[in-house]
DNA sequence: TTTTTCTACGCAAACGTTATCGGGAACGTT
DNA sequence: AACGTTCCCGATAACGTTTGCGTAGAAAAA
């Protein structure tokens, strides 16, 4: 049984193909009779247009393609949850690449990506990612293309993030609060959108208290691993006088945390306060519970694959501004919590 | 700029398309000087071929879809990142459909996947998924199809899954070994293979320590949520005499275990211990520590797809077997520890 | 009546690629 | 000299769909 054409129904209704695809697009031009013939003999031998004829047709392909770093980080999974779901609700197939945090497989998945015609990208940077031109060219072309979460503020499109900001500051502001004097923060890459606005956010609440910006406590990382994790922990700890707290700049870096200052036999929230950045599904089954700044994922992806189709079928938008911002949440569990002392 | 086309290369070097297509594809019945001109020409303008048109006149799409339950799933994830890597190194695309546990979903994600003309299927089932028409009518059409982790049985194709029996064997047998006379056991639909496999282990272990099947101690889920585990919990508790220790089906359910525990305030492993399935990354950061059987998530995407795509590609295989199984591992964690009284 | 307008449909080209066929030129064989 | 081979290449059709154009027939206007 090979999947029947717009041929075998224009032979087996004694009409042409061409009256059968305008009767199947609902044209003005059709009798509504032979209309009614076709479209119920269509869905009697439950027809499917072929897409791929039809993206030869239409030059394009319904299918739009999503680069993250990985996959398995519930962030990006979430995220992708929620473009799956617009997508497919518009028509949309998504193909996903990953570019396992490397610069070189980001470029050889965006040559990819336009080898395979698909319609619209959308990219969250890998940590690695310095260089923008293989990501300038496809948007100077006029290429659909939407950044999320790790962004660029080098290309001029749409690009839709959590509130950074606000969330860095609360994180930092509750610490405060709670009586620690020196935070040291962690960080992922000093070249990315998101980590430079949860540094302001940082220094912002650090201000608010008067507390004087010590840049030997931030610390970039790259490559997310324990022995790096490991070594910027034991810097911390050798630091004059110690910090009393750490607040990272995602969940991922705060479990690398946890497992170095386990080892180290330091206890946490006692000797060291923690607060993490994304809220994992597992933040709360943690020990101890980790305090976090929650960001809605499966919005964002939402939000960005909105505006990649809408680009692609130059729905109009208001141009305002290119960048949106989701709010985040501060949640406090343990890790973060004062300890009654003696 | 728009992508150039075969025909644009033909005119620039005053050849035909044909010659062009040929001396592209290296066929024997082309001048090697004009192949060497082709190729240069087409490598210096960066002619990428249309996948599009290709897969109009192969009849294929050069991409493959996957079928899984949840994406937010770390099993599910790490088995895509490996399904990945093995399709895009033989050149294919990854296409990629959550059921969200729903069998109207999954029926609409195989309809979707059919209409989209991908080249072949790779699904685990959804935890509702009783009836298999879907996809037994795909398979009988000679379509490309290969099961993964949650299998059915009712379907002749390959099946590639963890070593459950033994897994689940091992387990129980651990958990019998440190003196648990009791153990409940929390799974997944009865309807799964996995679901089965995992069952029988578990007797298994049960035998071999002469301790006699008792059917009120297993527990099957369907939603994984928690109101569902916390009603499951609440029976378990409330059997006489009470259990001493839980084997769970998988990390997700021992997740939802141990959230229920905390809330009720029973200790673990002390009052309870508790084994899970799968080894999710966090496993050993949760408090306390879960043991665990840990599955070989990327290796079975990787010899998952390897098997679809030599079936696509018609490729032979010893046909000896249909299931392919992977070894499984016991990670043993304090959940499960012998707890020194006294 | 003739001319115009409209309705409803078919013909054929096009999207980019590949495969089949065929043919001209050069060469070797009787 | 006539014929078969081999080498190299071009014209053409085809995949399934959409669309511009043409047109037969009917209805409306003259």
């Amino acid at each position: 049984m090979e999947p029947l054409t717009i041929k075998d129904i224009a032979k087996a209704l004694n009409l042409s193909t061409s009256t059968v695809s305008r009767a199947l697009r609902d044209s003005h031009e059709i009798n509504p009779e032979t209309k009614r013939m076709v479209v119920e003999y269509a869905t009697k031998v439950n027809y499917r247009p072929n897409p791929i004829a039809q993206g030869l047709k239409e030059n394009r392909s319904r299918a739009i393609a999503v680069i993250v770093p990985e996959i398995a980080n519930s962030f990006f999974s979430e995220a992708i949850t929620g473009i799956e779901d617009v997508a497919n609700a518009r028509g949309y197939d998504v193909v996903i690449f990953q570019s396992h945090e490397s610069y070189d497989r980001e470029v050889a998945n965006v040559r990819n990506v336009v080898a395979r015609r698909v319609d619209g990208l959308l990219i969250s940077l890998s940590n690695q990612t310095q260089e923008f031109s293989h990501l300038r060219e496809l948007h100077e072309k006029g290429f659909p293309l939407v950044f999320f979460d790790r962004v660029s503020d080098e290309i001029e499109t749409y690009k839709v993030v959590a509130d950074n900001f606000s969330g860095a500051f609360m994180a930092t502001d509750h610490l405060l609060q709670n009586g620690k004097k020196r935070i040291a923060h962690i960080t992922s890459a000093a070249s990315l959108y998101i980590t430079k606005e949860r540094l302001s956010g940082y220094k912002a609440a650090l201000e608010k208290y008067k507390v004087p910006f010590d840049s030997t406590l931030v610390h970039y990382c790259t490559h997310f691993d324990f022995p790096e994790m490991e070594g910027i922990i034991e810097h911390i700890l050798e630091t004059a006088p110690m910090p009393d707290a750490i607040f990272t700049a995602s969940d991922r870096l705060a479990l690398a945390c946890f497992e170095v200052l386990t080892r180290k036999g330091i206890r946490c929230p006692q000797d060291l306060a923690l607060v993490g950045f994304t809220n994992l599904k597992v933040a709360h089954l943690l020990h101890p519970a980790l305090t976090t700044v929650s960001q809605p994922a499966f919005g964002i992806g939402q939000t960005a694959v909105e505006l990649l189709i809408d680009l692609i079928e130059k729905k109009k938008r208001p141009a305002d501004s290119f960048l949106i911002k989701l709010p985040t949440e501060l949640v406090v569990r343990a890790s973060s919590e004062r300890v009654l002392v003696g």
